[in-house]
DNA sequence: GCGACTTTGTTCCTGCGTTCACAAGCGGCT
DNA sequence: AGCCGCTTGTGAACGCAGGAACAAAGTCGC
């Protein structure tokens, strides 16, 4: 288990947020940080964090704890934007709106790389200072920028149609906002974040609190 | 497990995603679905499907499949969408605004019974129909419209303050897109979405991807 | 009315993720 | 230098979720 071998899904999920802690930690002045502190922080169980970590290679001092910009680098290094990644946005509407001018993007990795959409009415938009381009553009930026993260923030309806054209440019992962299920590639990676959803299991949860003060009443 | 018994956490999010292809369905005039049939449309596998479905009580009719309207109505009832749920959005900037703007939640079994900022600017603006108030007016919407669930789309510092207005005026379950780790009682219910997060964990892949492919090489 | 076919509901089993608990290691204090 | 206390890293047990396979049940054709 000495050097980043199968990390765990479950456990790439939560370096993410430890990641981001990190960050916060080291602007603020921070040199050490216990696994108690930073899974409080993280608001993990101490445990989880400590194993979570040793996926890594794990480069804590007994006794003390982690360095916290030396721990800041080697999740950097596992998760893949120790320098920043390209992504290309799909779907400028409502929400992709939102999206391109989300300024975690950058301080978390990422640089937009670029922007698109169907409608030509859009094409041409200038958002946070980059341009709307049409479809037609996206295989030349995606190859010469090296984009290998492609976002979908379109209607259902088009989902499938742009994460064709994205997988064919060469795009081999999808961050999904359109709620739709997406056929691709065994090679390319997707994950699916429905707005709907969430609220649905919310919902649920709530529907079970109710029944139970109905049975307590 | 004849009634909706302990409904393990994540059937409860495919259950989600099964009645938005169901209503999709059911608009296209489809009466009934096999469970393989269904589950390819969701994503799924049809073992899992059908064991998800078990946990509502089941009303399947074998050798035919599930009645598309039933096993929908079923769902959104087990979900607690069967009646139009109230929800608040708190931080309306670049997200909150795409948010307030997105039809799915309306046509997923929400309302929007308030949009609320801090900053004494935005107050009183129109988003779609609905008119940005200030956080003073919080308890009292909450209340009057029995608002159960609350979102946070404010930037990360102003989030723990948010959640504990929301909190204290009377919701229970918080869907929360800033970055940062929320404090709650215990029968508050918490998600969280971030984008940054998501980004991240394709990036990992993508890096290991790149590192087989150097072995390769 | 009966048999064959289809599809569900369930059972068993395997594997992953989480948690607990403890031994090992390092720094600081005397 | 040696001991003590603190913190990490890991081994083992536990519980939950996923997948395959099968028996029960209902429909359709004859």
């Amino acid at each position: 288990m000495s050097e980043g071998r199968a990390v765990p899904e479950a456990t790439v999920a939560r370096l993410a947020v430890y990641l981001r802690v990190l960050s916060t930690m080291c602007d603020g002045g921070v040199l050490t940080v216990s696994s108690e502190a930073l899974a409080n922080a993280a608001g993990v169980n101490s445990a989880k964090l400590r194993k979570d970590l040793s996926y890594l290679g794990s480069i804590g001092t007994r006794g003390v704890g982690y360095l916290v910009e030396v721990l800041r680098e080697r999740i950097s290094t596992c998760l893949g934007v120790s320098e920043h990644r390209a992504v290309v946005l799909v779907g400028i509407g409502n929400l992709g709106h939102a999206l391109a001018g989300y300024g975690g993007f950058r301080s978390r990795g990422f640089r937009i790389a670029g922007l698109f959409d169907a409608d030509p009415n859009r094409v041409g938009e200038d958002i946070c200072g980059l341009r709307v381009r049409g479809m037609a553009d996206m295989q030349a930026v995606v190859t010469r920028e090296s984009v290998s993260i492609g976002v979908i923030a379109t209607p259902a309806e088009a989902a499938q149609e742009v994460c064709d054209r994205l997988v064919a440019a060469g795009v081999t992962s999808i961050l999904n906002f359109a709620p739709a299920v997406l056929v691709v590639p065994d090679n390319v990676d997707v994950r699916k974040v429905d707005l709907a959803v969430e609220l649905q299991i919310l919902s649920f949860h709530e529907q079970r609190k109710a029944a139970g003060l109905t049975v307590v009443l």
